[in-house]
DNA sequence: CGCAGTCGTTGCGCTGAAGGCAACGAAGCG
DNA sequence: CGCTTCGTTGCCTTCAGCGCAACGACTGCG
């Protein structure tokens, strides 16, 4: 009881012969005979009045008739949702990011975005660590995660990486603005704020640290880069975070942002990642083209290292 | 984009694996896998993560196998529909009959039928005249229909005929009650109502009044039997009709049949009708068994010359 | 790190279903 | 009664779908 076989019938209804309908299919007539024969053989009931020089349904014949149109009709409601699909006019994408991401330039992104493509739903899940958008992205509960460096799972794939130091932020206010270049040293005396140690970038740090053989001892931690910021606001405090995350800020004049001489900080890069042999959807995949120019245009000097076609295809 | 080619797919994706998948359905593992590429290439979009071990939908992937669920509902549906049909649980049967058939009888033997078949719908369409009969049947209008003799017609296919004589009917107290059996001659007497001249019975007894050179001439005609009927309760009138259509009031006495020694009359016969050519559907070949069998029983001896299981058939 | 096991993929030969061609019987029309 | 057109059927061809087997790829174990 497949499609094609009702096909022949429906149209030997439609035109009321079967010389029209294999004339209108582009067969032969005997197909269109055979093919109605075998379906009342299937079904066991007869389907048109035999013995006559036009077609006449019987009863049966028409309630199959009206199967089949409902079966059209199916059938053409997932073709639009396929085309759908297929024209980006529709789709769903996860995205997992840090907090530190958020700010204006991945507002402005995302507003860019869905201009460009009204139809996607775009799903931007801020984790609450780093760890957590790689589990996310692993676990196919994200497409797409934005992390400051994470390469050691393998399930990981890098898909763009884009330098983005870790830089001493701060009030304009505060001594250490106006600096050009600080060293870890310098910044032992001043009160420190920072995330809290599940943070990609609090463990970069600590790594510096090390490197340098400099403890720094935060007065305050937390897992909200929006209270980090009130602190910065009173003057008092400073914090060690990427430019991306206080971007606003630091254009409007409002925290002051310092280089830290150190080549642990300085190497760290925001990372685009992906699921190691995840084959993204169509709307997906545009998100990720978008992200990329973004990262680029957030870095003046961009060290691309992953290349974005080659996340269509596994491995 | 058919229905088979989906099924693999959709089996490899509920079970977890091409080879459990083409175990369930019988078939290569080969087999799977190739209808799944072709069915992506049909689409032209990815629909599962190659290159894994297991198999995992893509977004579309999954579109498509709830849309392949929504099908197997509506063919699902479609099943049930049709076993109805085929097991005479659903299903509509259109009846033309005379005025003249209605009656006890009739009555009875639809109730039966409804009582075996109770999904099934019957209309039985009273018909004005046995013209109106033959026309319905002939133009598909009514699946079966009930007449005094009307073979003329060559769309017409008699599918059992059954003696009924026509009688002369009077109230039994009218004075030609108790005759065991009158000559057209011994009528002409009495007053005389008779249905309209459109109607079957009456051209009979025309034709068996020229075949007697006896002229009988109706006080009252009508088109209602009901009428007729009522006529014949003031004990003034007498008719002549099938036994058929008063079979009720003769069987509680309250009127009187009288044999009429025509050969005209004696002859005639109730006809069991359908479209020449008709391939009745499971429903009216059910009606056209009951009826047969209440025809028989109607007339004690019966002279069935058609062939029931012939009906099934074209010509 | 190597190895075995299992997975999906692909080349090759085969089979059966579907199609084309032609002849036939049947039905409608003059 | 003959003509046309319809649906049906036998015979042959074609090709999609299948099984078999070999292959590369990934996983898990020692």
């Amino acid at each position: 009881m497949q499609d094609l076989n009702i096909r022949y019938l429906y149209e030997a209804a439609k035109l009321g012969s079967m010389r029209a309908a294999a004339d209108s299919l582009g067969v032969a007539v005997s197909s269109v005979s055979r093919q109605i024969a075998q379906l009342e053989a299937e079904i066991g009931i007869g389907l048109i009045e035999h013995g006559r020089r036009n077609i006449l349904l019987t009863e049966t014949g028409v309630l199959l008739i009206e199967h089949y149109s409902e079966q059209l009709r199916l059938n053409e409601a997932f073709d639009a949702k396929l085309s759908d699909v297929r024209g980006l006019r529709t789709g769903r994408i996860h995205l997992a990011i840090g907090e530190g991401f958020i700010g204006q330039p991945l507002s402005n992104m995302l507003v860019r975005f869905n201009a460009k493509h009204p139809g996607l739903f775009v799903n931007a899940h801020m984790s609450a660590s780093s760890n957590e958008v790689v589990r996310l992205v692993a676990e196919d509960d994200a497409h797409l995660g934005l992390v400051f460096q994470s390469s050691e799972d393998p399930r990981i794939r890098v898909l763009t990486s884009v330098r983005q130091p870790l830089c001493a932020i701060m009030n304009r206010t505060h001594p250490l603005a106006g600096h050009k270049l600080l060293k870890l040293a310098d910044l032992k005396p001043h009160r420190l704020c920072l995330p809290e140690s599940s943070f990609r970038t609090r463990q970069l740090l600590q790594a510096a640290e090390l490197q340098e053989r400099v403890s720094l001892q935060p007065c305050i931690t937390s897992n909200s880069i929006t209270l980090l910021k009130s602190l910065l606001e009173s003057g008092d405090f400073f914090t060690v975070l990427p430019v991306l995350a206080v971007s606003k800020e630091v254009e409007n004049g409002q925290f002051a942002s310092v280089p830290i001489d150190s080549t642990a900080l300085q190497a760290a890069a925001v990372q685009l990642i992906c699921r190691l042999g995840r084959r993204l959807p169509p709307a997906p995949l545009r998100m990720l083209a978008a992200l990329t120019t973004y990262l680029e245009a957030c870095a003046g000097s961009a060290e691309v290292s992953g290349i974005v076609s080659g996340a269509v295809t596994a491995s």
